[in-house]
DNA sequence: GATGCTAGCGCC
DNA sequence: AAAGGGCGCTAGCATC
């Protein structure tokens, strides 16, 4: 804990509101044992004025209310300020109220339909001074004070004791997501493009012409499949060509092809893995996405239903395992790559209070721990049957390993189950700490005359959307966990740095550079690589005491210090 | 020229 | 040997 932290007990601790008033921004005490307005700085200009406000109390660590921490935090950073602690009101609405446990009707009042309609600020740059051509400014101390009493009206004690850590790790994820932007990932441009080189060969010179090693396999594939002039682009084309070089095929996917025996069909395969390559982090990637040495992608805590993070530009959340190579740290750097081994089966675990699956999660491969206990012969069989009881697989030998699995763990296994079941019938589901899944829609909602008439749909309908309630409650769960992780890492790292008398700044002391749901990438100097590890893994330990409390469940990490995220 | 759609594939 | 959840993004094509 630094010093102003540790000191401030937290029946002192101050909340304070960022909040527009037309051009200029007002800083405002909002927690109710506020006596006087002496802290309230109104009037700030945008810009230099409100960054040094926010710094100055940033000193008592407060915590930050605010619409949407993606319109606020970004600029600080950029000016150097970091924070401890924020509200996002946005997020947090969003979790409130769509919880069965909070009353109707806590969140209702003034602007509770703009509220609600708030969508994450995108452009940065230009969303704060954008801010007077909206409406009246949205009141922020009345929101709060709705959100908290919508909290506090929460009547299970322990339900409400998750919620409010879901509330607060939500908004921390918004503090490291606006972080992770800011700092970006450290990628070589020289190196990503020698690996383009390497494999779809020399950029074209025009965006209408192929890499040229793509340009080369097309001569043999045209030949192969005995067709002069198809694109191999346009999979209606391909599928044409297939069909009529005598192959009984109904779509292109590189799974059925894959099935498939005719010489055409490498050709085809290589084709695809080459010019997915080139479309998706080709050079126009490395141009538009990379600058100055890092990737900067926009992450959206929560923008998944599940709540699992989004994020948007360059496609951050599938960088392809074949060009991690060139993402490498600084010199004098090195990242700490850490993941879950088998995140979603462990929290399932945790969640259903199975002590049967924690007892074998307590190995740090939990699919080897079911064969060691004789659950199944194979550690593959135990991959297929956790995949399949989180994902629904009813049919096969995957359906059939659910089956065995479910007499040895009924409670992991029933867990599933019921949340199925429940979706089966359109009901709302939640995740551990109290995310609730969105209300079926469509096909439960829509006049009897659009539904399909036969039965048999209805009820493959129904199945589908017990398949989502079923991953719900697990991903959504495993998410949570994950915020936590980070949250309190985040949190550890700022403390290591202060303890190190590192530089001030964050992109000049240990921080998140990643994040890919049970995946997290540290940039780190090197000097204090030993302490980020161990602060990862202690990080880790407390995410899963917050989550499960003293549940035996165990969350192993594995770690690694590299300087190429190809070598995790 | 902008927008919406499908097919397909990368990641977890 | 194949299927089950969640995404973002691209090319090509159709439509407005």
């Amino acid at each position: 804990m630094t010093p102003a932290a540790s000191a401030r007990r937290p029946d002192t601790v101050r909340v304070l509101a960022l909040q527009r008033n037309g051009d200029r921004v007002d800083l405002l005490r909002i927690d109710r044992s506020a006596s006087d307005d002496a802290d309230d700085a109104r009037g700030l200009r945008p810009g230099t004025e409100l960054n040094q406000a926010v710094a100055r109390a940033e000193s008592d660590a407060p915590i930050w209310v605010w619409d949407d921490t993606a319109r606020w935090y970004p600029h600080l950073l950029r000016a150097g300020v970091r924070v401890r602690r924020a509200g996002d009101l946005r997020l947090r609405r969003q979790i409130l109220r769509r919880s069965p446990a909070v009353p109707v009707g806590l969140l209702d009042g003034v602007d509770a339909a703009r509220w609600d309609a708030l969508a994450p600020a995108s452009d940065d740059a230009a969303a704060l001074f954008d801010l007077h051509e909206q409406d009246a400014p949205l009141d922020i101390r009345a929101e709060w004070i709705r959100q908290n009493a919508a909290l506090a009206a929460v009547a299970d004690p322990e339900a409400q004791r998750r919620l409010r850590l879901l509330l607060t790790a939500e908004s921390s994820g918004a503090l490291v997501a606006a972080e992770l932007s800011h700092v970006g990932l450290p990628v070589r441009a020289d190196e990503h493009a020698r690996l383009l080189r390497d494999t779809i060969g020399e950029r074209p010179l025009s965006a209408a012409s192929r890499p040229s090693a793509l340009d080369r396999l097309i001569p043999p594939l045209r030949a192969a499949l005995g067709s002069p002039d198809v694109n191999p682009d346009v999979p209606a084309q391909v599928l044409a060509a297939l069909r009529r070089a005598g192959l009984d095929v109904t779509d292109t996917r590189s799974w059925t092809l894959s099935q498939l025996d005719h010489p055409a069909i490498p050709l085809l395969l290589e084709y695809k893995r080459l010019a997915r390559l080139a479309s998706a982090n080709g050079w126009r990637w490395l141009d538009t996405w990379v600058h100055d040495g890092r990737y900067r992608p926009t992450y959206l805590p929560g923008g998944v239903v599940t709540g699992r993070w989004a994020a948007q530009g360059g496609g951050a959340l599938s960088y392809p395992a074949g060009l991690r190579s060139a993402v490498r740290a600084d010199p004098g750097w090195t990242f700490l790559v850490a993941d879950v081994a088998q995140l979603e089966p462990r929290v399932l675990a945790g969640m259903s209070r199975d002590l049967a699956m924690a007892e074998a999660a307590g190995d740090s491969d939990l699919y080897q721990g079911l064969v060691d206990r004789g659950a199944v012969q194979t550690r593959d069989d135990a991959k297929l049957a956790m995949l399949g009881a989180m994902y629904g697989a009813t049919s096969g030998e995957s359906g059939r390993l659910v089956a065995r699995l479910t007499e040895l763990f009924p409670l992991a296994f029933g867990f599933v189950e019921q949340a199925a079941k429940a979706g089966e019938r359109g009901e709302v589901v939640q995740t551990f700490l109290g995310r609730a899944s969105p209300a079926p829609d469509g096909f439960w909602t829509a006049p009897l005359s659009d539904l399909p008439t036969d039965g048999e749909a209805r009820l493959r309908e129904r199945r589908k959307w017990g398949r989502f309630t079923r991953n719900f409650v697990v991903q959504g769960t495993g998410a949570e966990w994950a915020s936590c992780w980070m949250a309190t890492l985040r949190n550890l790292l700022w403390e290591l740095s202060e303890r190190e008398d590192l530089p001030p700044r964050l992109e000049q002391r240990p921080h998140l550079a990643f994040f890919l749901h049970d995946e997290i990438v540290v940039h780190a100097p090197q000097g204090v690589a030993g302490a980020v590890a161990e602060a990862v893994d202690e990080a880790a330990a407390t995410a899963t005491r917050l989550v499960f409390g003293r549940f035996p469940v165990r969350l192993p990490l594995k770690t690694v210090q590299v300087d190429s995220w190809a070598d995790a």
